[in-house]
DNA sequence: AAGATATGTCAGCCATATTGACATATTTAC
DNA sequence: GTAAATATGTCAATATGGCTGACATATCTT
């Protein structure tokens, strides 16, 4: 129970940086949300950056309408299906990204120093492990370029029958 | 910045299994947390409501009239002091509470099984350390009920200088 | 009695999510 | 080659949950 407020606080904190700099650039958490998978994942197709983010076109519409205009992500035509739209970061994108990024890493990198190196791997694991199952090998596969078989696959193993999602 | 993902993932889902009991209910994630740390700290007055949501009273206002409108939160005056309004939580909104909890817990039970004993103390450890300097006591204080030196105080000591928040 | 404090409430604004309907370009299937 | 499926974009309306500013009330403090 107590975990269960802790993750409400952290996050709650976690996102309270990144917040202070978006609001001087006119954008919101959603910007940021968008921005951030676009430049981890270059090419990204639109469908599935709303699987990633779980909203309509509609919501992502908007600000993804946004971020092109203002020269922060830039839309390619794919060369295999010319109906998708590729999505890449600008220089100026991957700035704003890096900045974004910063105080957040110091936060995580700050927690992780006083956890120790397997306290890292037990972390990871659990995050690994709170994410509903049928998203997991998803997220592997965005995190992981792919390799859903990697160090972090096959989380709970065996004994993980009958508690679903 | 796997974490950093991780996180958003795990927030995400840890957030949708009561945002779907909720809309049966005709409540939102705000309903949620005010009915959470009510039913967590009985008779809690709205201004720490105010100061652990960091939101203000005009927000909070709306989602607390409607779930003492609704039965679920009662409200009694302060003994010493009569302008407070004490918040306490009716039978109807403690049935809520461990309704929207259940799915919670057993999402972080079956994530910690995984990771032992000594993974929880140190996941625990991890998300204080994320949580803003300036918030940890406070949080302490709420999570533990004013024993801020407790087994999880002092989070990391000596060489956290320099790096704030 | 005056001022500070705890709370409540009205009104309006903004960001971000939703649904439903429809438009366009392109690929795939027959 | 036409028809259907797919990927994307967009319009309009609506809901939630934040915000600010202004003001009201009850109660405590000085």
């Amino acid at each position: 129970m107590l975990l269960i407020e802790l993750l409400f606080f952290a996050y709650r904190d976690f996102i309270a940086d990144p917040d202070a700099i978006l609001a001087e650039f006119g954008f919101g958490r959603a910007h940021h949300r968008v921005l951030h998978f676009v430049c981890r994942r270059p090419g990204l197709r639109v469908a599935e950056l709303l699987e990633i983010l779980q909203i309509t076109k509609q919501s992502l519409g908007r600000v993804l309408r946004q971020l092109i205009a203002e020269g922060y992500i830039e839309q390619r035509s794919g060369e295999h299906d010319r109906r998708e739209r590729l999505l890449f970061a600008t220089e100026r994108g991957q700035a704003l990204f890096a900045k974004l990024a910063e105080p957040q890493l110091r936060r995580v990198s700050r927690a992780l120093r006083a956890s120790g190196p397997e306290g890292a791997e037990i972390i990871q694991q659990f995050f690994l492990d709170m994410i509903k199952q049928d998203n997991r090998a998803h997220v592997c596969d965005v995190l992981l370029g792919g390799s859903a078989q990697s160090s972090l696959g096959e989380p709970l193993g065996l004994d993980d029958a009958g508690d679903e999602t």
